[in-house]
DNA sequence: ACAGTGACAACAT
DNA sequence: TATGTTGCCACTG
């Protein structure tokens, strides 16, 4: 367990990314009050594969976060993009070959304020 | 303390 | 539309 920080947040908001719904980066990063903290979240996802053996990590679906594009991140990560994909369309979501993903209807609506406000404050599981 | 690193994003060609 | 460039920022050794 680490302590407090960003990367925290930014998994508090993951977990509630609901199945078959997609969100970027740059929202999460909006979400949390940081609108310029894209990459920082990128890094935060990618930090779990380090966290396996800590079940507080697991059950994260990072696999729900796509870039501002709808499009899946594949730089130097190209298998991990593909495994990214299949989780997807194993929960209903339409992935193209390209591995494109339709905003207008697996978009997620984000957090309410009050959820967000928890967040910020600590409060999450 | 500080420079390097990335699963980004916005802009400029 | 497709690349290339630049700014970003939390975290790390």
């Amino acid at each position: 367990m680490s302590q407090p920080g960003f990367f925290e947040q930014v998994y508090a908001v993951v977990r509630r990314i609901p199945k078959g719904k997609v969100t970027s980066y740059g929202r999460i990063a909006h979400m949390l009050g940081h609108p310029r903290a894209a990459r920082a979240v990128g890094y935060a996802l990618n930090a779990l594969k380090d966290r396996e053996n800590d079940p507080a990590y697991h059950h994260i679906p990072w696999h729900r976060v796509i870039n501002s594009q709808g499009r899946i991140s594949i730089v130097n990560r190209e298998h991990t993009a593909l495994e990214q994909a299949e989780l997807l369309r194993a929960e209903g979501i339409a992935v193209s070959e390209d591995l494109q993903i339709d905003l207008n209807q697996y978009l997620w609506e984000g957090l309410h304020w009050a959820e967000i406000d928890n967040i910020l404050n600590g409060r999450f599981s």
